[in-house]
Formats: structure tokens, sequence, C-alpha cells
DNA sequence: TAGATTGTTAATCGATTAACAATC
DNA sequence: TAGATTGTTAATCGATTAACAATC
């Protein structure tokens, strides 16, 4: 690794020598205060200049980038300058450089090594997901009560039983649990795998679960993305709605049936498939290979 | 369902009878400026009112429901004002009620019919869901391309052709579309998506998809969520370093090993299992039963 | 030097929070 | 009426955005 700059500065314990005198408070952890929408949006980054490190991709500009992330260049270099300077003004970002550089703020560059309690349908899916292992996330171990499923080889592990959870821990050292077991047992697993020392945990379990302040749980729920997709077509049936009902007043009053259900059938006819402005999205498509 | 206030007034396409005179402009359509962060919280109450009813809950105060949710009392009912009065003052809100409210705001009301292409190990998994089914989203249709897949039963739906997408999708009526295939292929589903009438549609790819402005499409990447979990800990190893660099100044400089390899090998010295910080964990654990 | 692009500023926007008036 | 709790306000906090000075 070449340096450019003295030091990056904004690990490390040592006090970094910033010539400003910004974030002199606090100054011992900076990383600190890198905003959680930031944090998300380095994961895609970071996504994003690795496809660009196998391209062969050497420079890059804060526009080139921020348009290959779905964000504002504005946004990116906000972003970036968290991290301290990245890169060269009039010229742009070394990519492999810049990639490196998220990659340890982000603390995946030591990698991490996974364990994963409850292999049902949804742990299957996660042991055997290739994004993790292709993002630096090494399934160490899985586990289960069931006794059909102990002792079973999924993607290439062997289950455990639960019950030797913090036994195992201590063996394989994980850093990240992942908890994908039905929602009553969760508290309990979640408890245990702090016991085994646990910081960091990752649910599938829609239910709030409750760790010491030590510990990082997040929850992802599946359903909840869905409702929001739900709230969403909601809203713009209803503004399709609105809109008919104000612009095409003088012609026919009410096109739809089932009118009388009240508005909520709106979401139903607005699903409706194929005519008018489906048209013009055909040609909205760009081939049929990902390009970004 | 008995009506207590004269009209909810968020939703439908009349004017509401509101007192106030906020939200008078744009007001055919108030339900646009509920926060994303509200409508994710929706979710989440939803959820908890739906627990509720089943024990026999009939009231709940703003102070319970937010204790039961995870988030300040306040931000409750800053959350639910969007959707109008909800409750009494002096005495809460009706569980039952509140549920039915939401559901609706949400576009739950109706519930949803839901397509999904890629029926790998993620598919799979999310097509066995029980979260889903649960929460009023019906898997409708399973499609994928691969010959050793199209024709089989997976969760009671036989895999269709993702040829015959378009086709289907006129026959099914999905209000939802789901993608679970691999990174290459995504953009090219969610064109025909797109070609068939979704507006609505979840992709598991962590590709960014293009799609027309009126089509919803949300991304959920798997590896972000265990990328924002290693930043924290990473960050969490950090202070703990620092701090024990400034507080045992004077005692032992170095307690850990491999100092030289530069702060990366405090994330691995974090995970270390069942010392001093350990013990007081377990006091913290309450039974084994979920409680809410 | 001229051109280009970063890193940073300051203004804007939106979300959270605490406090309280309204009112059951 | 007195007690309780909602719905709303206004202040605070944080994130986004556009513009530009710094500088390669």
């Amino acid at each position: 690794m070449t340096e450019q700059h003295p030091a990056p500065g904004v690990r490390g314990v040592s006090a970094a020598p910033r010539s400003d005198g910004l974030h002199s408070t606090k100054s011992l952890h900076a990383a600190k205060d890198i905003p959680q929408a930031t944090v998300s949006r380095l994961a895609t980054y970071l996504r994003v200049l690795s496809v660009m490190v196998d391209e062969g991709t050497l420079i890059v500009s804060s526009e080139e980038l921020a348009a290959a992330a779905g964000v504002g260049s504005a946004k990116l270099r906000k972003d970036l300058s968290f991290l301290g300077p990245n890169g060269v003004r009039g010229v742009g970002y070394d990519v492999s450089r810049l990639r490196d550089r998220i990659e340890t703020a982000l603390g995946l560059d030591q990698g991490h090594r996974v364990v994963l309690v409850g292999v049902g349908n949804l742990g299957r899916a996660l042991a055997g997901y290739g994004g993790f292992g292709r993002r630096g996330f090494a399934m160490v171990g899985l586990f289960d009560t069931a006794p059909g499923v102990v002792g079973t080889v999924v993607s290439e592990l062997e289950v455990r039983d639960a019950g030797a959870l913090l036994a195992a821990c201590i063996e394989l050292q994980p850093t990240i649990a992942v908890i994908a077991v039905p929602d009553e047992a969760a508290q309990n697993v979640c408890d245990r795998l702090v016991e085994a020392g646990l910081r960091c945990i990752l649910s599938f379990t829609p239910v709030e679960l409750e760790a010491p302040d030590h510990v990082e749980v997040r929850r992802v729920d599946l359903a909840v993305e869905m409702q929001m997709l739900s709230f969403r077509s909601a809203r713009n049936a209803e503004i399709v709605d609105a809109e008919a009902a104000t612009a095409n007043q003088s012609r026919v009053p009410s096109t739809r049936l089932g009118r009388s259900r009240g508005p909520r059938s709106a979401a139903t006819a607005a699903s409706a498939p194929a005519q008018g402005t489906v048209a013009n999205t055909t040609t909205n498509s760009k081939g049929s290979v990902v390009r970004q």
C-alpha cells in the first residue's frame, strides 16, 4: 500500500495530524460519527468499486461512481469525506485504493467468521448465499435443534446441535452471528449468543430482541419490505385515482368497476396489466445484460 | 367497522373535513407525505398490534405500544398522527381498530398477490417463508428458467417457465413481484416484470435496477446488512482500544497480541469470548420464552 | 497556466424529541 | 371535576444538496 497522504487518520489510536482544527473534540474515535446512512452507502460504493476493479478500471470520478451507485455526486463526495481525503483534485479516485479504504473503514479487511443458528428454509438459503462469501464473510458454523437436521451437511458444513453453541463459539471464534430460527426461539438464541461473547447479531425474526448495549443487533424483517412496497402501491393508486377524478371529470365519471367498495379497490385496479401506460415502458428496457 | 370519527380523512379522494387548516395544500393525496421512516415503523406497530389482538388486549396506551415496538412514545404518537386521529385522549388506542387503520393505510387490507422469479436457495426460502402469508401476502406464482426446476412443486406451487411470465401475469394478476435470480439476470427479469405491468418489485440482487418512475423497486442487500454490522464492530473495537489506551495508560501499555499488525487486529481481539464483560450479560437474560 | 474535480461549506430539507394544550 | 393520555407544536438534531474554493 503506497501512502500518498501522511496518514488517513480517521481510524487508528494516535491523534491524526489533520491540518484543520475540525473534529478536534472526541478526536480519538472519529469513526463514531459516520452517519448510518453513509455507512450503508459506503457498502454500496464498495460493491460498485469491486466490479470496477475486476473490469480493470483504474480511475473514477465522483460523477461516474455516483451514477453507477445510483446516488448524487455531492452525496458521494460528502460520504467519502468522512474517511478523510481519498481522491486527487482534477483527476478523480484511484479505484483500487478507494476500495481498500472503504473495506478498511467498514472493518472488512480482516474478513468475518459467521455462525448461523436455525437451518430451516431461510437458514439454508443464507448458508448457501454466494453474496456473503464473495464479500468476505465466511460461514464457519451452522446450528439447529431439530434431530433430523443436526448432523446433516448443508453447504459443506455439518449442522451442529444448538446446545453446543457456547463451546463451539470458543472453538470457532465467530465475529458475527445470524439468527434464522422461529420467532419464539429467537430471544433465547440471542441470549445464548451474547453469553458466547458475540457482539454482532443479524436477526431475521420480526421480534425486537433484547440485548446488552455493547451488542449490536440488526434486524431484517422481510415482510416489512413488502409492506413498504404495499404502501407505495396504495399511495400511487390513490394519486392515479385522484388525478383521474379531477382531470377526466368532464368525461367518463367513473371508468372502474367496484367503485362502490370505496377507494380501496383502486389498489386492485391499479395493478391491471398491459394498457396504455405499459406501452412506453418497453422502450425503456435496454438489452438483456446487466449494465451499470 | 364502527366509525367513531366522521371520517378518517387521510385517504380517500374527497377533501377530508379537518377542523384545522393544516395539510390544506396538496390535500388530494395526503398519504404522499407520510415519511418513509414512519411507514417502516407503522409496519412494526402493525405486527405488535396483531399480537395484542391475538392476546385479547382491547386498549393500549402510546406508552405501552411504544415500549413493545422499541421506540419512544412521542415518536409513536407523531407517526400515528399522520393517519389522523386514532385514539381517545385520557384513554388510549382501541387495539383492533388501530390495527385495521394501519393495515388500510399500508394498503394491506385487500391482501397482495405475489409472484417470485428465481427459485434457487433464496427463492425457495422466500416461497416457504411463513411471515409473508401471515401478514397478508399470498404467493401465487413461482418462475425459473432452469429445466430441472421448472415443473417441480415448491411450497405447493408448480414452478413455471420464466418465459411465460407475461402471459402468466395476465392470468395471476399479481400486485408484487420478488426477484431472487442471479445478478446477471436481474435487470432482464425486472424489464419483463415491468412489461407485464408490475408496479412493485422487491429485489434481492445487489445490483441497482433501472425501472420507470411509476415502478417502485425496493432492494434488499443481505450483505450490506452484514457490512453495517461489521462497521459497528470495528468501531466498537476501536473505542475499546482507545479507552484502554488512555485509561490504562499507566498500567500495561499493550495487553493484546499482534499489536504490530496495526489497529485492525482489534476487531479480532474484541470478539474473544468469555472474560469480564461476558459475566454481567447472563444476568440480563430473562427466561427462554419470548416476551414483549 | 487552464481545465478539471475534489473536499468543504453553508443553506435547505426532513426527522426526532420534549413539552403541553386539548379533551376524553 | 380530576386524572390521564392523546395530538400537535416548536425546538433540536441530523442528513441532503448545491455551490465553490482549494488544488491537482
